[in-house]
DNA sequence: CTGAAAGCGCTTACAG
DNA sequence: CTGAAAGCGCTTACAG
């Protein structure tokens, strides 16, 4: 069974092949009744219209790119998820790809897509990515977690989280708050963080006591562990893995009484410790606004929008 | 400056289309020296030939599809790197969808792809997903999880990690070995590792001490509780989460010395207990596997492989 | 309201 | 070794 094309079906309508097309792209001009004659004839045969012909004239075909970091970080494979949902919901093809935090992959990856003709990308930034050319897709750029001039970006609020963990630790009676965060050479997760934190410091007149570290949860159980001795009676952790690991050590050292705040939060986290307040920076929520920022773009409007998704704080209810 | 074609190629190289078409399909007819200077040309002012126009000449487009159950599963989003990575670098654009154990979405999912003219899919199968059209795709098609008749797959070998974990107990003194295990209804997470189990206990003359659950952490520190209760002295965790449910009910009760041996690891599970026995079930490998028996079956070897993925067995280290 | 014709950017059999 | 021509399956301006 060969395919068909739509001068098949122009044959079995005994129309042109012209009329069929217009059906197929919703012209009104077409009578009525040749339009359901023809959609009838299209739906009994199965004719599907070749998406590769009509790119062939201008109609694009419908795509978009996305680069992640990484596709084991919740955080991303969250917000992953409501865009491929997205634009698959609006009938778009997405391809992913990882630049794992290595700019010059993804400027391989970019020029993949443009090449791929996709219509616009989403990308999650990182600190050493360098600059985008932002004339690229038409301006039809979207940047999660980074900002950069000229082109729009959706970012977490978490300097905002920080300072929410800070003071809920302080009316809940601590006085020792220490912060165990990831080093300023990362600025996303590094330093805004950081500096948000020393200027909760500075607001309530606190001793800083601070602990930067790497990523891994082996990292948090280390670094909680300094703290502690450093004479920590609460901790902020500064991210997903620290706050892992710290809660880890606070368990095993029997010491899960001490106030902990986390900036973000997932299943794991909320077993280790079902009452911890924490700051869900609502990676779902970013994705979705980033998709829907790129999809409104593509439709021409063409303004840029620099989005924060506000943190949702959270304390948890005891199990 | 608008889109250059093979034919403002061909007049800056003063030669007919054909040939530029000639070079760019590498065509060993054309002279070498009209060769090179194309080539020359083609560089200089970075034309780069239209793959919608290729793909109108039956070149098609090189595209491969892949549906995984759930992106935020860290056991999928394993495989899903090392087949992006695969078919990227075999120059493949990658479509990516999520069925959520819904056999209806993995479907429309399918049919998406059918439509979309993907030389081949991989998808993750699951309990209820029901049957697959083996015919789609020109065969070219690799089940990960799930076997089915006439179609390539790539399984993991639970069962065998399962008796790994057993005999590991068992040879290190236990003697009320517990399985804490998901439904018999989900059969591959499930039953398959159930049943493994028992004939473990039956092979040992042992009385079974099962739970059966859900997925979550919670499940797990439910079920690890009622296991002690029973009188277990050592438990084999069946799936990631139920593991990490179990160590933190464990680390809670301060009885983090009770020997419990995992199917699945990962680092959420390394640092609640670094020294537990696990049996990787190796997801990376998984992808990897399925990638290169899609790309093979593409490449015309049409007969149907069922490759398992055998578990590494992983007694970790202290810190 | 509808059809014939030209065109999108390539490939390739054919003729030279 | 190379070019002119036909064709891939659509869209759309043009003419009716």
């Amino acid at each position: 069974m060969k395919k068909l094309t739509i001068r098949d079906i122009a044959e079995l309508a005994g129309v042109g092949k012209s009329t069929v097309s217009r059906v197929l792209n919703n012209d009104p001009k077409v009578k009525t009744e040749t339009q359901t004659k023809i959609r009838e004839i299209i739906k009994e045969v199965g004719y599907k219209p070749s998406a590769v012909a009509r790119a062939m004239n201008n109609q694009p075909i419908k795509s978009i790119g996305i680069v992640v970091t990484r596709l084991s970080s919740s955080a991303e494979n969250q917000a992953l998820s409501e865009i491929i949902d997205f634009f698959h919901q609006h009938e778009y093809e997405v391809l992913v790809l990882e630049s794992r935090y290595d700019s010059e992959l993804l400027n391989t990856h970019i020029e993949l897509m443009v090449q791929k003709q996709v219509e616009g990308i989403i990308f999650f930034g990182f600190t050493d990515q360098g600059l985008v050319n932002k004339e690229l897709f038409n301006g039809n750029i979207v940047m999660i977690a980074v900002e950069q001039p000229g082109i729009s970006s959706v970012t977490t609020n978490s300097p905002l989280a920080v300072k929410h963990c800070f003071e809920y630790l302080k009316t809940h009676g601590a006085r020792n708050i220490a912060f165990l965060g990831v080093h300023e050479s990362d600025i996303q997760t590094g330093k805004l963080r950081l500096d948000a934190y020393k200027e909760a410091c500075a607001t309530h007149k606190t001793k800083p006591i601070i602990y930067l570290t790497d990523m891994e949860y082996a990292d948090g159980v280390k670094g909680c562990k300094a703290l502690l001795k450093a004479g920590a009676d609460a901790v902020i952790c500064g991210t997903e893995r620290l706050t892992g690991g710290a809660l880890v050590h606070l368990l095993r050292e029997g010491k899960s009484d001490l106030p902990v705040a986390a900036v973000g939060i997932n299943d794991y986290i909320r077993i280790l410790n079902p009452g911890i307040f924490a700051a869900d920076l609502q990676y779902a929520k970013v994705g979705k606004e980033a998709a829907v920022l790129l999809f409104q773009k593509m439709k021409g409007n063409n303004k840029n929008t620099d989005t924060v998704v506000e943190p949702l704080m959270t304390e948890l209810a005891e199990l």
